[in-house]
RNA sequence: GUGGCUGUAGCUCAAUGGCAGAGUGCUUGACUGUGGAUCAAGAUGUUGUGGGUUCGAGCCCCAUCAGCCACCCCA
Protein backbone atom coordinates (compact mmCIF):
# COMPACT_ATOMS: atom_id res chain seq x y z
CA UNK A 1 0.00 0.00 0.00
CA UNK A 2 1.01 3.77 -0.61
CA UNK A 3 1.51 5.49 2.48
CA UNK A 4 -0.78 7.80 4.33
CA UNK A 5 -1.42 10.95 2.97
CA UNK A 6 0.57 13.58 4.83
CA UNK A 7 -1.61 16.77 3.73
CA UNK A 8 -5.40 16.49 4.93
CA UNK A 9 -7.65 18.21 3.44
CA UNK A 10 -8.09 21.99 4.60
CA UNK A 11 -10.52 21.97 7.89
CA UNK A 12 -14.28 21.46 6.94
CA UNK A 13 -13.63 21.48 3.31
CA UNK A 14 -15.84 19.39 1.45
CA UNK A 15 -14.64 16.25 -0.56
CA UNK A 16 -16.97 14.95 -2.98
CA UNK A 17 -16.10 11.49 -3.82
CA UNK A 18 -18.34 10.12 -6.93
CA UNK A 19 -21.39 8.92 -4.64
CA UNK A 20 -21.17 12.21 -2.61
CA UNK A 21 -21.56 14.33 -6.11
CA UNK A 22 -24.22 12.23 -6.96
CA UNK A 23 -26.25 13.33 -3.58
CA UNK A 24 -25.48 17.01 -4.59
CA UNK A 25 -26.27 16.71 -7.89
CA UNK A 26 -29.42 15.25 -6.92
CA UNK A 27 -30.32 18.13 -4.47
CA UNK A 28 -29.18 20.92 -7.46
CA UNK A 29 -31.95 19.04 -9.64
CA UNK A 30 -34.24 19.26 -7.43
CA UNK A 31 -33.91 22.81 -6.28
CA UNK A 32 -34.15 23.72 -10.56
CA UNK A 33 -36.95 22.21 -10.46
CA UNK A 34 -39.24 23.88 -8.05
CA UNK A 35 -37.57 27.59 -9.21
CA UNK A 36 -38.10 26.66 -12.55
CA UNK A 37 -41.54 25.90 -11.81
CA UNK A 38 -41.89 29.37 -10.58
CA UNK A 39 -40.23 30.82 -13.57
CA UNK A 40 -37.01 32.11 -11.48
CA UNK A 41 -34.21 32.85 -13.63
CA UNK A 42 -30.73 31.17 -12.75
CA UNK A 43 -27.85 33.85 -12.09
CA UNK A 44 -24.39 33.31 -10.81
CA UNK A 45 -21.63 35.86 -8.95
CA UNK A 46 -18.14 36.02 -8.09
CA UNK A 47 -17.31 33.29 -5.30
CA UNK A 48 -14.26 35.51 -4.41
CA UNK A 49 -15.47 39.89 -3.48
CA UNK A 50 -14.00 42.40 -1.55
CA UNK A 51 -14.33 42.20 2.48
CA UNK A 52 -15.76 45.75 1.77
CA UNK A 53 -18.71 44.56 0.09
CA UNK A 54 -20.26 42.82 3.17
CA UNK A 55 -18.94 45.53 5.64
CA UNK A 56 -22.01 47.56 5.03
CA UNK A 57 -24.38 45.47 5.11
CA UNK A 58 -23.55 41.59 7.27
CA UNK A 59 -23.47 41.56 10.71
CA UNK A 60 -20.18 41.92 12.36
CA UNK A 61 -20.14 38.86 13.09
CA UNK A 62 -20.18 37.14 9.64
CA UNK A 63 -17.82 39.33 8.45
CA UNK A 64 -15.29 39.55 11.74
CA UNK A 65 -15.41 35.92 12.65
CA UNK A 66 -16.43 34.06 10.00
CA UNK A 67 -15.21 35.28 6.84
CA UNK A 68 -12.01 33.40 4.68
CA UNK A 69 -9.78 36.92 4.65
CA UNK A 70 -7.39 37.14 2.20
CA UNK A 71 -5.09 40.14 0.64
CA UNK A 72 -4.57 39.58 -2.82
CA UNK A 73 -1.20 40.77 -4.72
CA UNK A 74 -1.95 44.77 -4.21
CA UNK A 75 -3.33 44.48 -0.71
CA UNK A 76 -6.62 44.81 -1.32
CA UNK A 77 -8.52 42.38 1.16
CA UNK A 78 -10.56 39.35 -0.08
CA UNK A 79 -12.93 36.86 0.79
CA UNK A 80 -14.45 34.01 -0.02
CA UNK A 81 -18.27 34.69 -0.19
CA UNK A 82 -20.06 34.09 3.18
CA UNK A 83 -23.21 35.05 1.76
CA UNK A 84 -24.75 36.14 -1.66
CA UNK A 85 -27.27 39.36 -0.57
CA UNK A 86 -24.83 41.59 -1.30
CA UNK A 87 -23.74 40.40 -4.34
CA UNK A 88 -27.18 40.21 -5.21
CA UNK A 89 -28.07 43.78 -4.16
CA UNK A 90 -24.96 44.98 -6.18
CA UNK A 91 -25.52 43.29 -9.38
CA UNK A 92 -29.06 44.18 -9.59
CA UNK A 93 -28.35 47.95 -8.35
CA UNK A 94 -25.47 48.24 -11.21
CA UNK A 95 -28.51 46.89 -13.62
CA UNK A 96 -31.57 48.48 -12.21
CA UNK A 97 -32.92 50.87 -15.10
CA UNK A 98 -32.72 47.99 -17.03
CA UNK A 99 -33.86 44.82 -15.65
CA UNK A 100 -37.63 43.62 -15.90
CA UNK A 101 -39.43 43.82 -12.69
CA UNK A 102 -40.61 41.59 -10.62
CA UNK A 103 -37.39 40.01 -10.96
CA UNK A 104 -37.01 36.35 -9.59
CA UNK A 105 -33.64 34.83 -9.45
CA UNK A 106 -32.06 31.73 -8.27
CA UNK A 107 -28.47 30.52 -7.19
CA UNK A 108 -26.83 27.33 -6.24
CA UNK A 109 -23.23 27.58 -5.48
CA UNK A 110 -20.84 27.39 -2.88
CA UNK A 111 -19.63 29.29 0.41
CA UNK A 112 -17.67 29.55 3.19
CA UNK A 113 -17.77 30.67 7.02
CA UNK A 114 -14.86 30.18 9.46
CA UNK A 115 -16.66 28.22 11.87
CA UNK A 116 -16.64 25.21 14.02
CA UNK A 117 -17.63 22.26 11.79
CA UNK A 118 -20.71 19.70 13.65
CA UNK A 119 -23.22 17.88 12.55
CA UNK A 120 -25.27 19.91 9.69
CA UNK A 121 -21.79 22.50 9.63
CA UNK A 122 -19.19 22.60 7.47
CA UNK A 123 -16.89 25.58 6.72
CA UNK A 124 -17.82 24.99 2.80
CA UNK A 125 -21.16 24.76 1.84
CA UNK A 126 -23.28 24.80 -0.85
CA UNK A 127 -26.58 27.25 -0.48
CA UNK A 128 -29.57 27.55 -2.40
CA UNK A 129 -30.64 31.13 -2.82
CA UNK A 130 -34.28 32.18 -4.33
CA UNK A 131 -35.74 35.77 -3.94
CA UNK A 132 -38.23 38.37 -5.82
CA UNK A 133 -37.51 41.69 -5.78
CA UNK A 134 -39.73 44.28 -6.80
CA UNK A 135 -42.78 43.82 -5.13
CA UNK A 136 -43.91 44.17 -1.54
CA UNK A 137 -47.07 41.89 -0.37
CA UNK A 138 -48.10 38.83 1.58
CA UNK A 139 -49.26 37.38 -1.92
CA UNK A 140 -45.05 37.89 -2.72
CA UNK A 141 -44.18 36.08 0.34
CA UNK A 142 -45.98 33.36 -0.15
CA UNK A 143 -44.85 32.67 -3.42
CA UNK A 144 -41.57 32.36 -1.82
CA UNK A 145 -43.01 30.17 0.93
CA UNK A 146 -44.52 27.75 -2.26
CA UNK A 147 -41.54 27.40 -3.70
CA UNK A 148 -39.63 26.14 -0.68
CA UNK A 149 -43.00 23.86 0.03
CA UNK A 150 -42.71 22.55 -3.57
CA UNK A 151 -38.99 21.74 -3.26
CA UNK A 152 -40.04 19.47 0.05
CA UNK A 153 -42.63 18.13 -2.01
CA UNK A 154 -40.50 17.23 -4.77
CA UNK A 155 -38.02 15.21 -2.77
CA UNK A 156 -40.51 13.50 -1.29
CA UNK A 157 -40.66 15.26 2.80
CA UNK A 158 -44.42 15.22 3.55
CA UNK A 159 -45.80 18.00 5.33
CA UNK A 160 -45.61 15.76 8.42
CA UNK A 161 -41.82 15.17 8.30
CA UNK A 162 -40.75 18.96 7.01
CA UNK A 163 -42.78 22.18 8.17
CA UNK A 164 -42.90 25.84 7.38
CA UNK A 165 -43.37 27.46 10.79
CA UNK A 166 -43.64 31.30 9.49
CA UNK A 167 -44.19 34.63 11.83
CA UNK A 168 -44.39 38.27 11.61
CA UNK A 169 -41.79 41.37 12.60
CA UNK A 170 -44.24 43.78 12.28
CA UNK A 171 -47.07 41.71 13.99
CA UNK A 172 -44.07 40.96 17.04
CA UNK A 173 -43.35 44.49 17.23
CA UNK A 174 -46.70 45.79 17.62
CA UNK A 175 -46.84 43.31 20.42
CA UNK A 176 -44.02 44.13 22.11
CA UNK A 177 -45.18 47.66 22.08
CA UNK A 178 -48.41 46.62 23.56
CA UNK A 179 -46.25 45.35 26.56
CA UNK A 180 -44.19 48.23 27.22
CA UNK A 181 -41.33 46.88 25.92
CA UNK A 182 -39.42 49.64 24.07
CA UNK A 183 -37.61 49.76 20.71
CA UNK A 184 -34.07 49.99 22.16
CA UNK A 185 -35.14 46.46 23.93
CA UNK A 186 -36.55 44.88 21.28
CA UNK A 187 -33.44 43.13 19.75
CA UNK A 188 -32.44 41.59 22.91
CA UNK A 189 -36.35 40.79 23.09
CA UNK A 190 -35.74 39.20 19.68
CA UNK A 191 -32.71 37.38 20.44
CA UNK A 192 -34.77 36.13 23.64
CA UNK A 193 -37.45 34.54 21.83
CA UNK A 194 -34.95 32.84 19.55
CA UNK A 195 -33.18 31.66 23.10
CA UNK A 196 -36.29 30.03 24.15
CA UNK A 197 -36.13 26.52 22.65
CA UNK A 198 -32.96 25.97 23.57
CA UNK A 199 -32.91 26.54 27.07
CA UNK A 200 -34.92 25.69 30.73
CA UNK A 201 -37.99 27.31 31.39
CA UNK A 202 -36.86 28.52 34.66
CA UNK A 203 -33.39 29.85 33.40
CA UNK A 204 -35.21 31.54 30.46
CA UNK A 205 -37.46 33.17 32.93
CA UNK A 206 -34.59 34.36 35.07
CA UNK A 207 -32.51 35.06 31.94
CA UNK A 208 -35.61 37.41 31.08
CA UNK A 209 -35.75 39.21 34.38
CA UNK A 210 -32.14 40.06 34.73
CA UNK A 211 -32.04 41.68 31.28
CA UNK A 212 -34.86 44.55 31.81
CA UNK A 213 -37.93 42.63 32.14
CA UNK A 214 -40.31 43.18 34.69
CA UNK A 215 -42.54 40.10 35.56
CA UNK A 216 -45.93 41.29 33.64
CA UNK A 217 -44.00 41.94 30.60
CA UNK A 218 -42.58 38.46 30.59
CA UNK A 219 -46.18 37.11 31.30
CA UNK A 220 -47.42 38.73 28.42
CA UNK A 221 -45.01 37.53 26.27
CA UNK A 222 -45.10 33.79 27.59
CA UNK A 223 -49.04 34.13 26.43
CA UNK A 224 -48.18 36.19 23.14
CA UNK A 225 -45.38 33.04 22.14
CA UNK A 226 -48.68 30.34 23.26
CA UNK A 227 -51.00 32.02 21.52
CA UNK A 228 -51.23 30.21 18.08
CA UNK A 229 -54.20 32.19 16.74
CA UNK A 230 -52.33 35.64 17.32
CA UNK A 231 -51.74 35.65 13.36
CA UNK A 232 -55.44 36.57 12.76
CA UNK A 233 -54.55 39.71 14.47
CA UNK A 234 -52.18 40.71 11.42
CA UNK A 235 -53.94 41.87 7.74
CA UNK A 236 -50.46 40.67 5.98
CA UNK A 237 -50.63 36.89 7.78
CA UNK A 238 -54.23 36.54 7.15
CA UNK A 239 -53.41 37.38 3.42
CA UNK A 240 -50.63 35.10 3.25
CA UNK A 241 -52.55 32.18 4.43
CA UNK A 242 -55.17 32.38 2.35
CA UNK A 243 -52.50 32.62 -0.78
CA UNK A 244 -51.13 29.68 0.91
CA UNK A 245 -54.43 28.04 0.56
CA UNK A 246 -54.68 29.36 -3.04
CA UNK A 247 -51.37 27.94 -4.23
CA UNK A 248 -52.01 24.51 -2.58
CA UNK A 249 -49.32 24.21 -0.26
CA UNK A 250 -51.06 25.14 3.55
CA UNK A 251 -50.85 21.83 4.31
CA UNK A 252 -47.04 22.67 4.65
CA UNK A 253 -47.34 25.82 6.54
CA UNK A 254 -47.48 26.86 10.45
CA UNK A 255 -48.38 30.13 12.26
CA UNK A 256 -45.66 29.92 14.91
CA UNK A 257 -44.88 33.08 17.12
CA UNK A 258 -41.60 31.97 17.91
CA UNK A 259 -40.00 32.09 14.79
CA UNK A 260 -37.97 35.74 15.21
CA UNK A 261 -34.77 34.86 12.75
CA UNK A 262 -31.41 36.03 13.94
CA UNK A 263 -30.52 38.24 10.88
CA UNK A 264 -31.58 42.24 11.95
CA UNK A 265 -32.83 43.39 7.91
CA UNK A 266 -35.75 41.07 7.84
CA UNK A 267 -38.76 43.62 8.24
CA UNK A 268 -41.96 41.57 8.06
CA UNK A 269 -42.73 38.02 7.42
CA UNK A 270 -40.26 36.02 8.27
CA UNK A 271 -40.07 31.72 8.25
CA UNK A 272 -38.14 28.79 8.67
CA UNK A 273 -38.34 24.80 7.45
CA UNK A 274 -37.63 22.40 10.18
CA UNK A 275 -37.73 18.22 9.97
CA UNK A 276 -39.82 17.40 12.52
CA UNK A 277 -38.93 13.93 13.32
CA UNK A 278 -35.19 13.55 12.25
CA UNK A 279 -32.15 13.80 14.07
CA UNK A 280 -31.19 17.45 12.92
CA UNK A 281 -32.68 20.31 14.70
CA UNK A 282 -31.38 23.17 12.96
CA UNK A 283 -33.71 24.70 10.33
CA UNK A 284 -33.81 23.42 6.62
CA UNK A 285 -33.60 26.60 5.48
CA UNK A 286 -35.05 30.22 6.26
CA UNK A 287 -36.14 33.21 4.78
CA UNK A 288 -38.36 36.46 5.09
CA UNK A 289 -38.95 39.76 3.86
CA UNK A 290 -36.56 42.37 3.57
CA UNK A 291 -37.22 46.09 2.88
CA UNK A 292 -34.39 48.72 1.52
CA UNK A 293 -32.39 45.80 0.49
CA UNK A 294 -30.50 48.63 -2.40
CA UNK A 295 -29.99 51.49 -0.27
CA UNK A 296 -26.54 50.27 1.46
CA UNK A 297 -25.05 49.76 -2.31
CA UNK A 298 -26.51 52.55 -4.19
CA UNK A 299 -29.35 51.93 -5.29
CA UNK A 300 -32.58 52.79 -5.65
CA UNK A 301 -34.91 51.80 -2.26
CA UNK A 302 -36.43 48.18 -3.84
CA UNK A 303 -38.03 45.65 -1.03
CA UNK A 304 -37.71 41.91 -1.19
CA UNK A 305 -38.63 38.44 -0.13
CA UNK A 306 -36.13 35.28 -0.30
CA UNK A 307 -34.74 32.15 1.66
CA UNK A 308 -31.83 29.95 1.78
CA UNK A 309 -31.47 26.48 2.21
CA UNK A 310 -27.75 24.90 2.87
CA UNK A 311 -27.02 21.46 0.94
CA UNK A 312 -25.71 20.02 4.46
CA UNK A 313 -28.75 19.64 6.52
CA UNK A 314 -31.06 18.70 3.74
CA UNK A 315 -28.31 16.39 2.70
CA UNK A 316 -28.53 14.56 6.14
CA UNK A 317 -31.97 14.90 6.67
CA UNK A 318 -32.75 12.94 2.77
CA UNK A 319 -30.46 10.39 3.95
CA UNK A 320 -31.65 9.00 6.88
CA UNK A 321 -35.70 9.12 5.56
CA UNK A 322 -33.67 6.98 2.44
CA UNK A 323 -34.64 9.75 -0.13
CA UNK A 324 -31.89 10.17 -2.27
CA UNK A 325 -32.09 7.26 -5.11
CA UNK A 326 -29.41 4.37 -5.88
CA UNK A 327 -26.13 5.43 -6.47
CA UNK A 328 -25.35 3.61 -10.01
CA UNK A 329 -21.46 3.82 -9.88
CA UNK A 330 -20.91 3.83 -13.60
CA UNK A 331 -22.60 5.81 -15.98
CA UNK A 332 -21.99 3.54 -18.75
CA UNK A 333 -24.37 0.75 -18.67
CA UNK A 334 -22.44 -1.77 -20.83
CA UNK A 335 -18.92 -2.99 -20.24
CA UNK A 336 -17.09 -5.04 -23.56
CA UNK A 337 -14.83 -7.22 -22.13
CA UNK A 338 -11.50 -8.17 -23.30
CA UNK A 339 -10.72 -12.28 -23.88
CA UNK A 340 -7.30 -12.12 -24.89
CA UNK A 341 -4.39 -10.42 -26.23
CA UNK A 342 -5.19 -11.40 -30.14
CA UNK A 343 -8.97 -9.90 -29.60
CA UNK A 344 -7.94 -6.95 -27.77
CA UNK A 345 -8.12 -4.10 -30.01
CA UNK A 346 -10.93 -6.09 -31.78
CA UNK A 347 -12.86 -5.28 -28.58
CA UNK A 348 -11.56 -1.95 -28.89
CA UNK A 349 -13.44 -1.68 -32.47
CA UNK A 350 -16.75 -3.01 -30.86
CA UNK A 351 -16.86 -0.47 -27.94
CA UNK A 352 -16.10 2.18 -30.82
CA UNK A 353 -19.21 0.95 -33.09
CA UNK A 354 -21.29 0.87 -30.01
CA UNK A 355 -20.67 4.38 -28.92
CA UNK A 356 -20.65 5.14 -32.82
CA UNK A 357 -24.46 3.93 -32.32
CA UNK A 358 -25.26 6.30 -28.80
CA UNK A 359 -24.69 3.95 -26.27
CA UNK A 360 -22.08 4.76 -23.09
CA UNK A 361 -19.56 2.07 -23.04
CA UNK A 362 -16.66 0.79 -20.73
CA UNK A 363 -14.03 -1.58 -22.59
CA UNK A 364 -11.03 -2.91 -20.45
CA UNK A 365 -8.33 -1.56 -20.51
CA UNK A 366 -6.11 -4.96 -21.06
CA UNK A 367 -7.15 -8.50 -21.33
CA UNK A 368 -7.60 -10.12 -17.80
CA UNK A 369 -9.66 -13.11 -16.48
CA UNK A 370 -13.35 -13.15 -17.06
CA UNK A 371 -14.09 -13.40 -13.88
CA UNK A 372 -11.76 -10.55 -12.95
CA UNK A 373 -14.29 -8.57 -15.93
CA UNK A 374 -17.45 -9.30 -14.38
CA UNK A 375 -16.85 -8.98 -11.02
CA UNK A 376 -15.67 -4.88 -11.96
CA UNK A 377 -18.97 -5.02 -13.69
CA UNK A 378 -20.71 -6.28 -11.69
CA UNK A 379 -19.41 -3.74 -8.52
CA UNK A 380 -19.60 -0.78 -11.20
CA UNK A 381 -23.36 -1.44 -11.57
CA UNK A 382 -23.34 -1.99 -15.28
CA UNK A 383 -26.20 -3.91 -16.74
CA UNK A 384 -24.72 -5.77 -20.14
CA UNK A 385 -21.60 -7.07 -20.62
CA UNK A 386 -20.34 -7.99 -24.29
CA UNK A 387 -18.39 -10.89 -25.02
CA UNK A 388 -15.78 -11.34 -27.84
CA UNK A 389 -13.98 -14.73 -27.53
CA UNK A 390 -12.51 -16.88 -30.56
CA UNK A 391 -15.87 -18.45 -31.49
CA UNK A 392 -17.75 -15.07 -31.76
CA UNK A 393 -14.80 -13.59 -33.52
CA UNK A 394 -14.37 -16.51 -35.64
CA UNK A 395 -18.38 -15.61 -36.97
CA UNK A 396 -18.55 -12.01 -36.73
CA UNK A 397 -20.70 -12.21 -33.55
CA UNK A 398 -20.27 -10.94 -30.06
CA UNK A 399 -21.82 -12.66 -26.71
CA UNK A 400 -24.31 -10.51 -25.06
CA UNK A 401 -25.20 -10.42 -21.01
CA UNK A 402 -27.90 -9.26 -19.34
CA UNK A 403 -26.14 -8.60 -15.84
CA UNK A 404 -29.55 -8.33 -13.78
CA UNK A 405 -30.99 -12.02 -15.23
CA UNK A 406 -28.32 -14.01 -16.36
CA UNK A 407 -29.94 -14.45 -19.38
CA UNK A 408 -27.36 -14.21 -22.44
CA UNK A 409 -27.42 -14.32 -26.66
CA UNK A 410 -24.70 -14.22 -29.34
CA UNK A 411 -25.56 -12.26 -32.01
CA UNK A 412 -23.94 -10.05 -35.04
CA UNK A 413 -22.10 -7.21 -34.17
CA UNK A 414 -24.03 -5.16 -36.80
CA UNK A 415 -27.47 -6.07 -34.27
CA UNK A 416 -25.11 -5.66 -31.12
CA UNK A 417 -26.48 -2.02 -30.55
CA UNK A 418 -30.15 -3.02 -31.02
CA UNK A 419 -29.85 -6.12 -29.09
CA UNK A 420 -28.13 -4.06 -25.92
CA UNK A 421 -30.68 -0.98 -26.35
CA UNK A 422 -33.77 -3.86 -26.40
CA UNK A 423 -32.10 -5.24 -22.74
CA UNK A 424 -31.38 -1.88 -21.24
CA UNK A 425 -35.24 -0.47 -21.95
CA UNK A 426 -36.39 -3.93 -20.67
CA UNK A 427 -35.58 -2.81 -17.09
C1' G B 1 -13.45 31.68 20.03
C1' U B 2 -15.33 28.19 24.60
C1' G B 3 -16.32 23.22 26.68
C1' G B 4 -16.83 17.64 26.40
C1' C B 5 -15.85 12.86 23.85
C1' U B 6 -12.93 10.17 20.27
C1' G B 7 -8.55 8.73 17.04
C1' U B 8 -5.93 0.90 16.39
C1' A B 9 -5.90 -3.02 9.15
C1' G B 10 -9.26 0.00 3.20
C1' C B 11 -14.08 0.15 6.49
C1' U B 12 -16.69 -0.94 11.45
C1' C B 13 -14.60 -1.89 15.99
C1' A B 14 -11.95 -5.25 20.19
C1' A B 15 -7.43 -5.69 23.23
C1' U B 16 -6.38 -5.46 33.07
C1' G B 17 0.40 -1.02 31.72
C1' G B 18 2.99 -7.22 29.51
C1' C B 19 3.12 -11.54 22.05
C1' A B 20 -1.29 -6.30 17.56
C1' G B 21 -6.90 -8.97 17.20
C1' A B 22 -12.09 -9.94 15.09
C1' G B 23 -15.84 -9.04 11.49
C1' U B 24 -16.18 -7.09 6.75
C1' G B 25 -13.65 -5.85 2.40
C1' C B 26 -9.22 -7.21 -0.57
C1' U B 27 -5.92 -11.10 -3.21
C1' U B 28 -5.65 -16.22 -4.69
C1' G B 29 -7.86 -20.95 -5.34
C1' A B 30 -12.08 -24.60 -5.54
C1' C B 31 -14.23 -22.87 -11.13
C1' U B 32 -8.09 -21.76 -17.32
C1' G B 33 -15.45 -18.76 -21.74
C1' U B 34 -18.98 -15.74 -17.32
C1' G B 35 -20.50 -11.58 -11.88
C1' G B 36 -23.70 -11.70 -7.19
C1' A B 37 -23.84 -17.23 -3.33
C1' U B 38 -20.69 -20.86 -0.58
C1' C B 39 -16.03 -22.93 1.15
C1' A B 40 -10.65 -22.70 1.86
C1' A B 41 -6.00 -20.26 2.06
C1' G B 42 -3.28 -15.62 2.12
C1' A B 43 -1.81 -10.46 2.59
C1' U B 44 -2.49 -5.95 5.15
C1' G B 45 -0.45 -1.78 10.96
C1' U B 46 5.36 3.82 12.42
C1' U B 47 -2.02 2.07 17.17
C1' G B 48 -3.21 10.35 13.96
C1' U B 49 1.61 13.13 14.91
C1' G B 50 5.62 14.80 18.41
C1' G B 51 7.46 14.55 23.22
C1' G B 52 7.34 12.54 28.41
C1' U B 53 6.61 8.79 32.65
C1' U B 54 7.90 3.42 33.04
C1' C B 55 11.95 -2.45 33.13
C1' G B 56 7.90 -2.25 29.55
C1' A B 57 2.81 2.40 26.61
C1' G B 58 -2.54 1.14 21.90
C1' C B 59 -3.64 1.99 27.25
C1' C B 60 -0.92 6.90 31.87
C1' C B 61 0.82 12.49 31.28
C1' C B 62 1.78 16.97 28.04
C1' A B 63 1.50 19.22 23.33
C1' U B 64 -0.38 19.20 18.46
C1' C B 65 -3.56 17.81 14.34
C1' A B 66 -8.13 15.78 12.82
C1' G B 67 -13.17 14.01 13.61
C1' C B 68 -17.72 14.01 16.42
C1' C B 69 -21.08 16.60 20.00
C1' A B 70 -22.72 21.05 22.45
C1' C B 71 -22.25 26.58 22.98
C1' C B 72 -21.75 31.15 19.95
C1' C B 73 -23.68 32.13 15.15
C1' C B 74 -26.20 30.57 11.16
C1' A B 75 -27.77 27.61 5.58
Amino acid sequence: MTSKPTIPAVKGMREFYPEDLAVRNYIYQKVCQAATQFGYQEWESPYVEAIALYAAKSGEELVEKQSFVFSDRGGDKITLRPELTPSLARMVAKRQGELVFPLRWWQYGPMWRYEQPQKGRTREFFQWNVDMLGVNSPEADAELISVAATFLKLVGLSPQQATILVNNRRLMDAQFDFLGITPENRTFVSGLVDRRTKMKPEAWDVYALENGLNQQQLDGLEKILGDLDLWQKSDELVRLFKALEALGVREYVKFDPNIMRGLLYYTGTVFEAFDVSGSVRRAILGGGRYDNLLADVGGDPLSGVGFAMGDVVIGIILQEKGLIPAFTPSPAPILVTVFDESLWLDSFAVAAELRAAGLNVIVSPEPAKLPKQFKFADRMGIRVAVVLGPDEAASGQVTLKNLKNGTQQTVSRSQAPKEISEILASA
